[in-house]
DNA sequence: ACGGATTTTGCACGCGCGTGCAAGAAAAAA
DNA sequence: TTTTTTCTTGCACGCGCGTGCAAAATCCGT
């Protein structure tokens, strides 16, 4: 067999001998708005296409520094919001031409380890959608300033070297407590997650802050130790067993749908009671189950979609100012509450 | 300022510098067999973390031809169990040394576009978790020779180029159709999902043939067009709708947990019957939610943790062997059948 | 202390493409 | 046709690290 049968890596030089150019002109037929004449171009193009060759990105972002590629750090993979998370995100930002890495941060003290990761692979941004990044681990990561930016997504960070995008908790807070106070409930059970963020500004503190305000009266609260339904039934059974039915809360105010949904489960499997006549639940992020015909979850939908795409265009600017953005959800009435 | 002062890129020569060592004995430090003295080793260590320096992966794929990176291709974002394979196959690549770039199908016509994505990131090889790549795509994808390694992961399939790393569905439908006559239920519906593979040794075409070749009937079944559970429930409701009470079926066998779980929603909630003992349910893949004390659903458990183990060690393999393997799971009794 | 065995270190060259500028070609104006 | 202007193309150098080998340093036994 002769050498110049099989060929392992067609590049552009290859190319550039086949259409008889140069091998910058190649690379310029692939570049979206370099000056090249249509004729050139297409002559180019037809001889990569006999070929098969297609440019190698890893040459290209060596070579310009910018790699179109951002890392994505998740965690908690039991709360079914991630997967709607992710088909959003990764679908805004590869129809805006960006690629994804996703890295899996596996444990707490994987975060450090996870973080370095995305910045071998020199990526244009890098994306935390997981609730391990405590204020410390992002003061660790950011003194090594080894990130071009930093973006916080659907959690608000105090972090000044970071982005964040995210709803307005205080803001969607008030409206769940107007709601559930206009409903006329009185004993309300808030049922938070881990406590690993800086709690100022949190949806419970918030939460708990208004009630006293309105009511005089501080409600209850337990924590759940993930997003994690299964968890939150576990919580919701060992809190509601000891109580007599009359001291019982009447509604459970969620912080996600995760926690609610599994709310929802113990109330009526575990302890036979109606949603929401017996105790009511309400939830937070409007997760697909929450409107399906079992839960019909009362909820605050987030703007996924439109935090998204705003990512995307933080990810194409490239000036200063400071890029933090708050989102106002909206409610989403159903039956449970 | 002096030029000094801040350098945007800290190299292994600059590291190479501080620590009186060449740049090939600093890249040495970071590679795990090297042969390097101890000595040195922790040296260079020392001079990287004052500087801030770690190695740039994207320089590396390119000198070695190699990125440690593989493509995850995956759609169908609407089945819960989605989440479960991006966590174990996520966690199961990283343990051992491998990133992972998400690639969102975006739609049935982006299948060829996500393909040629990964392809143009050089990624070590592409594995395949969605449903929109049906032979005819795969075949066009291989003939293009791009791919180092393109793996269909918890679906067979027939394409020879292809590994295939999946559950034994005929085994699997055996014990489940087992399951169902021992049980005594006499008149199954198949609830399948979309029919974009060849069929041949498919869970529905399966589960018929046992159901015809032991009892003589043919079982109904019917489509749903993605894998979401609010669609199977819409089609429950639309085949169930027009029954009298008696043709009903005794049992809806699901293709998946994500259709059987909206079959069951279908069936308490618009028809205000009981799982199991007026209509049972059955579904495949013990998704977390099938555990809930909401469901309680009888299914059959594919051991994705195993397989994503095995797909790394595909990945290690450099022989050339068919390493297309099958995988038993096993079924989980609950209440729901 | 010495010669050979072994470990450790240094280096030339290449991976495939981007940048910015200058030369060349084509089009427009005179 | 000649001169400008505009568009198109070619190129030197660099991005940061891997490979394989040769030179240097270290080790061991005697």
């Amino acid at each position: 067999m002769s050498a110049s049968d099989l060929q392992a890596n067609i590049t552009a030089d290859d190319v550039a001998v086949l259409a008889g150019v140069s091998r910058w002109t190649v690379n310029r037929a692939f570049k979206n708005n370099a000056s090249i004449s249509p004729a050139t171009r297409e002559k180019v193009m037809k001889a990569a296409q006999t070929l098969g060759y297609v440019p190698d990105l890893r040459a290209a972002a060596l070579a310009s520094d910018r790699s179109n590629l951002v890392a994505l750090l998740v965690d908690d993979f039991n709360n079914p919001h991630k997967l709607v998370m992710l088909e959003r995100l990764t679908r805004a930002l590869r129809t805006r031409g960006w690629d994804t890495l996703l890295v899996n941060t596996l444990d707490r003290e994987d975060a450090g380890p996870a973080l370095m990761n995305a910045s071998q692979r020199r990526v244009d941004a890098t994306i935390l959608i997981g609730i391990q990044f405590d204020d410390e681990v992002l003061a660790a990561a950011h003194s090594a300033r080894r990130f071009k930016k930093l973006i916080i997504f659907a959690r608000t960070s105090q972090n000044p070297d970071t982005i964040s995008i995210a709803v307005d908790d205080v803001a969607a807070t008030h409206e769940i407590a107007q709601y559930v106070m206009r409903r006329g409930y009185k004993r309300p059970l808030y049922l938070a997650g881990p406590r690993t963020v800086s709690a100022h500004l949190s949806r419970k503190e918030t939460f708990i802050a208004l009630w006293q305000e309105h009511t005089g009266f501080t409600p209850d609260d337990v924590s759940v130790a993930a997003y994690d339904p299964s968890l939150a039934t576990e919580i919701i059974d060992t809190t509601l067993r000891p109580m007599a039915a009359e001291d019982r809360p009447d509604i459970v105010v969620c912080e996600n749908d995760a926690l609610a949904i599994g709310a929802i489960d113990c109330i009526k499997h575990r302890f036979g009671l109606k949603v929401p006549q017996d105790i009511a639940v309400i939830g937070f992020d409007d997760v697909p189950q929450a409107a399906s015909a079992n839960y019909r979850l009362t909820t605050y939908r987030q703007p996924i979609s439109a935090m998204a795409e705003y990512l995307v265009d933080v990810l194409e600017n490239s000036g200063t100012e400071d890029m933090d953005k708050m989102f106002l959800g909206k409610m989403v009435i159903r039956d449970s509450a």
